[in-house]
DNA sequence: ACAATTGTGTACCGTTCAGTCCATAATTTT
DNA sequence: AAAATTATGGACTGAACGGTACACAATTGT
């Protein structure tokens, strides 16, 4: 064959995601994607394809990396612990640094709506695996009577994501980690999940 | 003196507003600005500085629409009131087109967090005026008795607002005005705020 | 060793960006 | 009516944008 390819694309991958994320799709120019991968023009275009094929692979790629908390989520019959477990892994567990991003799928939503149907459509899929997954874990809970509630697993599931996008707003914004512990304190609260 | 102006700045503004609200800051172009505003670039100049300056002057503009509901909230001794007051005005009084641009501060800090600090600060200070009425609100409430919790009115002023962010999220996504007043009440129902 | 093949660095492309400049149009004061 | 003043339209600026072209480097198969 030939030369062999000098950088891990997955490597590359990652970084083009970490500021993907941090800055957002428009704000984050070539120049500066390229800096942070590590690579020349031309392998990222030979691997890549070109800007935005690489915001989606590394919208995908943060997508299976936050949707990979859920499979535990869907296993537990206790919505209480199910919940908690997804937000301590996307909000507490993380970084400072990292937390203080919020959700790339939440932001891509909010600046993409009315500038690129494509990418917010997608990200919008992604957050709505998360709902379902919500909503399975509320629909078990409520059928083996280990909890119970007078609204619906849906209604449930719709609450909570609501509950888990405006956190992702708030991270985004100055607020602590304990004011949004405060805030999961009082969801489970009134929600009668507490421990 | 001279020549007058022609055309009206405060219908310019608001204009402006609209673009920015819908597009976001780097997604919208001095020209798409221009043409929306029915001026010419040195009258845009003349009149506002530059791109940055209009959208300071457009948030503000957006924060004293947004939050002149509050006057009405703050008066309200019952937060169920207030709070349904407040959404109705914000998400369901509004036409559907309207309702899909979210909340320009919301918007704003997502897409701004870590490009343009002091825009996402001034946009992250106009939310926290509303969490303020909020608190007001409960505060008013819980001491004239109208209305127990568990919570204090700081933890509950922070919940209501993370819901509204919550939503602000989801009226950028494909939701329909049906999800958003299904989540409303659910949030009505679990607060125990229901009529 | 040499041809074939493929990755990489860099110069370059046309386009668009935000912002400036200036000639001209319109209005008021004198 | 002429001078002074201010608004406007449009040409223009340099820089940055995303993307392409191509020469060269490095590796493999023969």
């Amino acid at each position: 064959m030939a030369r062999l390819i000098e950088f891990d694309r997955g490597r590359a991958l990652e970084s083009a995601m970490l500021l993907f994320w941090k800055q957002g799709y428009n704000a984050t120019s070539l120049s500066q994607l390229l800096e942070a991968m590590a690579i020349s023009r031309s392998s990222f275009y030979a691997a890549f394809i070109d800007k935005r094929s690489v915001y989606i692979e590394a919208l995908t790629l943060f997508s299976q990396r936050t949707n990979s908390v859920l499979l535990s989520v869907e296993d537990d019959d206790n919505p209480a612990n199910a919940i908690k477990h997804f937000f301590e892994h996307t909000l507490f567990t993380v970084p400072e640094r990292r937390m203080r991003r919020g959700c790339m799928m939440v932001n891509t939503v909010l600046e993409l709506a009315d500038v690129d149907q494509g990418l917010s459509i997608l990200a919008s899929q992604k957050l709505d695996e998360i709902e379902q997954a919500f909503e399975m874990c509320f629909d078990r809970a409520l059928e083996s009577k280990t909890f119970s509630s007078q609204q619906t697993a849906k209604e449930l599931a719709q609450f909570v994501m609501t509950i888990n996008q405006g956190l992702r707003v708030a991270s985004r914004k100055e607020s602590s980690k304990k004011d949004l512990q405060n805030i999961l304190k009082t969801t489970t609260a009134v929600l009668g999940l507490a421990a």
